[in-house]
DNA sequence: TTTAATAGTGTAAAAAAGACAATTAATATT
DNA sequence: AATATTAATTGTCTTTTTTACACTATTAAA
């Protein structure tokens, strides 16, 4: 038994794959190797299999691109003007995915030729892309601003100026160390480790770790990260 | 030319859309007039068209049932476990609407045998339905915490009281008024018209109604209209 | 030992949020 | 006409949070 006189669309999933770099915020990005707008520059994405849901299409192709698993994601929006991909109506649920850099992975055959590129520098797009990644950026700058979810990109230890830097970057602003400082401090979710980072300074800068326990239990919590006025309005 | 040897699914819209009674948040609720589930309760709903976006379904949908348009309605989260429609697999998108209470005006013929019902005592609804609308008021209370939207919910005039009844009633909890009242004034949302509502004083209360250009400039604005521990945990 | 470069830290003022109760306005009652 | 009743309206003080602001500490390199 089926649904009679209904029209069966193709539902695809892409991934909107961030990263930091220390300086700058990296989109993952990969050559599409068919047809149409082929060699052009794309968010990975695949169609929805018979036998999965959203979330499990998603973390298919993640891990199909990147090799990594448990990596934090979540469904962003759809996307669905009919006429988004000129070969055949596609319904595309967009999600988006924070990794460490670091724990990226070239698979064992590139086939997709991924590359790395700055959010500052992105090449032209295939079909609704770009749009798909300022709105992500966007809604990445809201919720970042009141939830710890940036922790994501960063390594298992990294120090306060790294912390910091990867703030003012997304926000394009400078904030005051001491109040930032005192702010992430009294989350409680980090750790002090004993060692230092001494690969930008003579003084060197201690890392820290997240306290995992704290992290989890407080995740939901609302945080005040950034100063009020860098919030982008705009946004739910 | 098309994608080959992929599955296309049925794509379908549902629409969460509540009201506001002065009492008691309340879902509209639709007697499902075919096989299965036939005379369950159930969301409005309905499969996306060829020629339509996901937003325009919902609003056709929304109108189908209200004959209400230009009405606040946001995407709120895809629903894609294979297995939730028992006949045939279809991908879900709800959509949350506010509408005034008062303006639903009962279509010429009820197709749908409609109902309000309180969301406190709802009937068992189809499919996913009560995890949609249990997720729906989650994030309802996350964002109307900082977004000044549940004004969509009240008619164009409306008194203080009211209004704290109505925010009262979102997060079940007292707030004391002099700073509810100190707050939402402070937004400059709001302008103070000259007549009062009797109908539940002696005293009788101000009207106020949205000053629309501050509402519309300021609506994106980060607000603060209950206690701070009342916003729910574990949303976005 | 001096220099240079970044890390680390404290305090005071301003703004926002929270706790708290008496007065006012209008109608209903006597 | 006076009084009782009911809900609306209004202010202050305290606490917490946020912001603005600048010097000292550390250590490798010169």
């Amino acid at each position: 038994m089926k649904y009679s006189n209904q029209t069966r669309l193709l539902v695809a999933v892409d991934c909107i794959i961030f990263g930091f770099d220390g300086t700058d915020y990296k989109l993952l990005l990969i050559q599409r190797g068919f047809a149409p707008e082929k060699e052009k520059w794309s968010l990975m994405g695949g169609f929805v299999q018979p036998d999965e849901s959203l979330d499990e299409a998603a973390e298919r192709i993640l891990k199909q691109l990147t090799g990594l698993h448990d990596v934090y994601m979540e469904e962003m929006q759809a996307f669905s003007q009919p006429d988004r991909d000129p070969i055949e109506r596609v319904i595309a649920v967009a999600y988006v995915a924070l990794i460490d850099i670091e724990k990226y992975q070239t698979q064992i055959n590139d086939d997709f030729h991924a590359r790395w590129y700055s959010i500052k520098e992105l090449p032209n797009l295939i079909f609704d892309h770009k749009e798909m990644v300022e709105i992500a950026l966007t809604k990445l700058r809201y919720k970042a601003a009141f939830h710890p979810i940036l922790f994501e990109l960063l390594p298992e230890k990294f120090t306060l100026p790294q912390l910091q830097a990867m703030y003012e970057g997304l926000y394009d602003t400078k904030i005051d160390k001491r109040n930032f400082t005192r702010k992430v401090l009294s989350t409680k979710l980090l750790k002090k480790e004993n060692d230092k980072d001494k690969s930008s300074s003579k003084k060197g800068a201690f890392y820290y770790s997240l306290d995992e326990d704290h992290y989890k239990e407080n995740f939901t919590n609302i945080h005040n990260f950034i100063p009020r006025n860098e919030i982008p309005a705009g946004v739910e």
